[in-house]
DNA sequence: AGGGATAAATGAATGGCATTCATTTATAGC
DNA sequence: GCTATAAATGAATGCCATTCATTTATCCCT
């Protein structure tokens, strides 16, 4: 029987219903309506909501940009990486949760970049056995800065209680019109980072 | 009307129940319970389940060891400080993509930990305008880390596509014994950033 | 061409969840 | 002792993921 559903399906349709309607308007009902569908028909082609946002994550995976790692020197291409990963997940934070934790097993895009990345370490001059550790370093910053993109501009407002945090509060008044510096942060972690790593590099 | 119930029990007894049955056991209903009460009887304290995860945040903010920051070197405080935030997060991850988005205003523990970190590094001698942007980039990668140190030993598993990922692989099986270096990486990522951030400091 | 196996879709039902609300209960202040 | 009010109750609501018995349509084999 040819189906109307398939997996390739189910991810765009996924995909779609989240950039309209945000991860809270991503329901087993409202997706399986948006393919013109009974829910309980989903279950044929998927084991539950998480085989759902495994789905939505490896297409994810696959838009992160490695490419830079045949290219590029590798501080410029780590940067490059880390920048398109975090800005790709900022998007979809509800995510990390899932992915942090979800074995690569059976998720070739999500293995594929892996793999490019390490390639790219090994051109650089790695000694092999630091490699896996400075990607899940990276990798760490990276999803948690994701986090930090999404957040209002007014989490640092220290409001009421600024009298007794008043260097926390000074602090934040220098930083100008910006309160709060998400960007900024970013690259002046992924700066030292870099630095840090990239002196891990052999002859 | 003495009430059985207030904010300090609610946390508690929140806090109980997390540690007994996880963040899966964490519902309304089972946190009245453990209280002897009706659940309806909660929202007399609390707006909603998020009220419910701020005070918990709140208390976990309060056991942050920001202590260092006092009487050790900036590095070693520094060090101290994020092994700690890092440890206590690890188990309550869930509380992450809550507390990341979160603003601070009204959240008197978590602004303490702030001021406390603001002033070591004041007193480090960092230009004011850094501070914040390091903090912020710290904390992302404290908090991305305290996902990885729950996942899986496992996680990296290639599984039958290992062939198609051969660095990948390779990477993984010279790191041993040990399949997710989760520890190692933490303290790599932390050692650069120490580095990075440190060099910011005026005479 | 026909019939049986099978993959896929349906609709109804289940159990859990946060949250609301009208109502009752008990306390504190005058 | 009366009244205002804070707190607790229990029933109801609506949303959610998931299951299952049943039906529908297609493929393959003879």
């Amino acid at each position: 029987m040819g189906s109307v559903l398939d997996k390739a399906g189910i991810t765009a349709a996924a995909l779609a219903l989240v950039s309209r309607k945000g991860y809270d308007g991503l329901t087993m009902a409202a997706l399986a309506k948006s393919l013109g569908v009974a829910p309980s028909a989903l279950y044929n082609h998927v084991g539950s909501k998480d085989d759902v946002l495994k789905l939505v994550e490896e297409d994810l995976m696959s838009q992160v940009d490695s490419s830079g790692f045949g290219t590029l020197p590798w501080e410029d291409a780590v940067r490059k990486w880390a920048y398109s990963y975090r800005d790709i997940f900022s998007a979809h934070t509800p995510l990390i949760s899932v992915i942090a934790v979800l074995p690569v097993t059976d998720a070739p895009q999500t293995l594929a970049m892996y793999e490019a990345v390490t390639e790219g370490f090994l051109r650089a001059g790695f000694p092999e056995d630091r490699i896996i550790p400075c990607i899940v370093a990276l990798e760490a910053y990276i999803f948690g800065a994701a986090f930090d993109a999404t957040a209002p501009a007014d989490i640092f407002d220290s409001g009421k209680l600024a009298e007794s945090t008043p260097h926390f509060t000074a602090a934040m008044q220098s930083l100008g019109p910006v309160n709060y510096p998400s960007d900024l942060a970013f690259s002046m972690g992924l700066d030292a980072l870099v630095a840090g790593f990239g002196a891990l590099r052999g002859g």
